[in-house]
DNA sequence: TTGTGTTTTATTGCCTCC
DNA sequence: GGAGGCAATAAAACACAA
């Protein structure tokens, strides 16, 4: 049992919200005040808080029993304790989704780079093969050769598009490795929530293929895998449950170092 | 002191579960 | 149908720059 009788400092009160009264304004000229105003907020004294907050990492959710309990220890009305647990898991989630949406902003900003160097090295790859070709047609005539035989033939610039084609397989590559790590590192989500995080128009949305290379069946597969709806995105997973913060009955629905509750500071 | 932005406490309305 | 949870929101309390 811990007593908050007296830890009312400075200009905060922590009497309770309905028995305030009761402490230094019961005198008969407060009693008529009282009852035809009505009652201010007042902001729990940090001790107060400091006890709901240890109360908070033993178990999020509050039974009758112990909000009773936490009241009368408080001093506080029973549906203060309540709204306080209420307030505080829905800040909790907050937080929590500010976390998620770093972590797939950074994930998203690696594969971003990725793909850019891959881009690169397919320009690379191109002129390469254009620059071989220039020299094989340029040895033949060098040779006098003006009808190439079949083997020259197999050697020469690859018809519009194969390159292109190459390429796409490896771009192919790239959004299932995308995925991946999507699959591996992000939180997942019951209901594909979260989908807005990467959407046309979004001024993160910056990622664009090199379409002038690309076929329009190419074009359209590509974009698809390299911006796949919100449900390849986020796979149901009947595992997690992000709706629900951690609490002590089990299933917390983020990774393990998110539940040590450490991060809220006040 | 005052204007403004942020945080905290509390209410309301809707939904789900038993 | 009642209890309890959540999202959205209001409003008081607080912090802080100008």
């Amino acid at each position: 049992m811990v007593s908050f009788e007296d830890v009312h400092g400075g200009k905060r009160s922590t009497r309770s919200f309905f028995s305030s009264f009761d402490q230094e304004e019961n005198a008969d000229d407060g009693l008529d005040e009282y009852f035809n105003q009505p009652e201010k907020k007042r902001r729990l004294s940090p001790d107060q808080v400091r006890f709901l907050e240890r109360s908070f990492e033993v178990e999020n959710k509050l039974e009758p029993d112990r909000k009773i309990q936490l009241a009368k220890d408080l001093g506080l009305q029973p549906r203060q304790v309540a709204i306080w647990f209420q307030n505080r898991r829905a800040r909790w989630k907050t937080k929590q989704l500010e976390k998620d949406y770093q972590a797939l902003e950074s994930s998203f900003n690696s594969l971003r780079a990725e793909y850019d160097g891959l881009l690169e090295e397919k320009e690379k790859l191109k002129s390469e093969v254009l620059n071989l070709a220039d020299k094989l047609l340029l040895k033949q005539k060098q040779n006098g050769n003006s009808e190439p035989d079949d083997t020259n033939q197999n050697l020469q610039a690859p018809p519009e598009g194969t390159v292109d084609s190459a390429v796409a397989c490896k771009q192919e590559d790239l959004s299932s490795a995308k995925s991946d790590v999507l699959d591996s590192d992000s939180p997942r989500y019951v209901d594909g929530g979260h989908s807005s995080l990467i959407e046309p128009g979004d001024s993160s949305y910056v990622l664009e293929p090199d379409q002038s290379d690309l076929s329009q069946d190419e074009e359209d597969n590509f974009s698809k895998k390299l911006f796949p709806p919100p449900e390849y995105v986020f796979p149901k997973n009947e595992d997690a449950d992000y709706t629900n913060p951690p609490s002590n009955s089990g299933y917390y629905g983020f990774p393990v170092e998110d539940h040590a509750f450490g991060f809220w500071s006040y």
